[in-house]
DNA sequence: TAGACGTGGCT
DNA sequence: TAGCCAAGTCT
């Protein structure tokens, strides 16, 4: 074991045994599909909001095989407000995936997840890492923003990923998978309780004399403009108003139904046609649309 | 590789 | 108040 993990290890870990919350999806009977739904569920998404909507969908749909058996409006309809629709009709590909071609079974290897529609490197590293006690560097945004503070001394990381991120993770990585897949889980949750973005809890961290920031006086952020979404009025507020008007019905709805969600009509027209394109909502041949059936 | 892709709580 | 931010992925 290098000198660096040995440094960090056992705090980081020893804080997280005393600190770590109560999550479902952490719980000894949690399921690999279970941590699989909560990881897709929790892409840039607060653990808050996610809570209820995982509850329900697991007591709904226990296996990979159930939601496969379900539509894939179903899922959109359960999807309720989290956010990023796609996301839900991912999950249910990857479901149909997972009973097709893996007996129904979530995989255990980095490789297979990777290839399941949805799942991105990161998702794959933490499956493979919490449902499975695999070695992998589970690279987010609250790991890349401690190891920017504790190691390169930066209030926040770079703007996208780098490799040297991903090298200086694997590095840090404890020998014994089972001990790093619990290291992943620690740094991940420092990041999201007290090495938080905005206001970090300096104070209640178990490695602050250990960290390049700390010590270099907290300098504030210097790099380019991290980001400036702006919402209202895109086409992503108008997808949204128009998907809830179908979440939000019993069955099919008119032409009308949806137009009266958005005023602007050109936006509206074009909306309606990408989420027909991304298959959100299916036209029905009299008129009227639905979720996937 | 930058930009698209939802939503709502917090400061 | 308005902008920032939340366990990213895909193209």
């Amino acid at each position: 074991m290098n000198t660096t993990s040995f440094t960090y290890t056992a705090p980081i870990l020893d804080w997280y045994e005393a600190n770590a919350r109560d999550l479902p999806w952490r719980a000894p009977d949690a399921t690999p599909w279970g941590i699989l739904v909560s990881e897709i569920m929790l892409q840039q998404t607060p653990v808050a909001r996610v809570l209820p909507v995982w509850d329900a969908w697991m007591a709904r749909w226990p296996t990979p095989a159930a939601l496969a058996a379900a539509p894939s409006g179903e899922a959109v309809r359960a999807w309720g407000r989290l956010g990023y629709p796609r996301r839900a009709l991912r999950l249910h590909e990857s479901a149909r995936a997972i009973t097709d071609r893996h007996g129904g079974e979530v995989p255990s290897s980095h490789e297979d997840l990777l290839a399941l529609p949805g799942i991105g490197a990161y998702t794959a590293a933490a499956v493979a890492s919490f449902a499975f006690r695999q070695r992998h560097a589970v690279l987010d945004t609250n790991v890349r923003r401690v190891l920017a503070r504790l190691l390169s001394g930066d209030e926040y990381p770079p703007k996208s990923q780098t490799r040297a991120e991903l090298k200086l993770a694997e590095t840090l990585l404890p020998l014994d998978p089972p001990t790093a897949a619990r290291w992943a889980v620690a740094v991940m949750e420092l990041g999201a309780l007290v090495c938080t973005a905005r206001t970090p809890r300096c104070t209640d961290c178990p490695v602050l004399d250990k960290c390049t920031w700390q010590r270099n006086g907290r300098p504030a952020y210097s790099g380019p403009p991290r980001r400036g979404q702006t919402y209202a009025g895109t086409d992503r507020q108008c997808r949204g108003r128009i998907l809830a008007v179908l979440r939000e019905a019993e069955g099919p709805v008119t032409k009308p139904a949806i137009d009266i969600a958005w005023s602007d009509a050109p936006q509206r027209e074009r909306a309606l046609d990408t989420l027909i394109a991304d298959g959100l909502i299916d036209p029905l041949n009299d008129g009227r649309y639905t979720l996937p059936t």
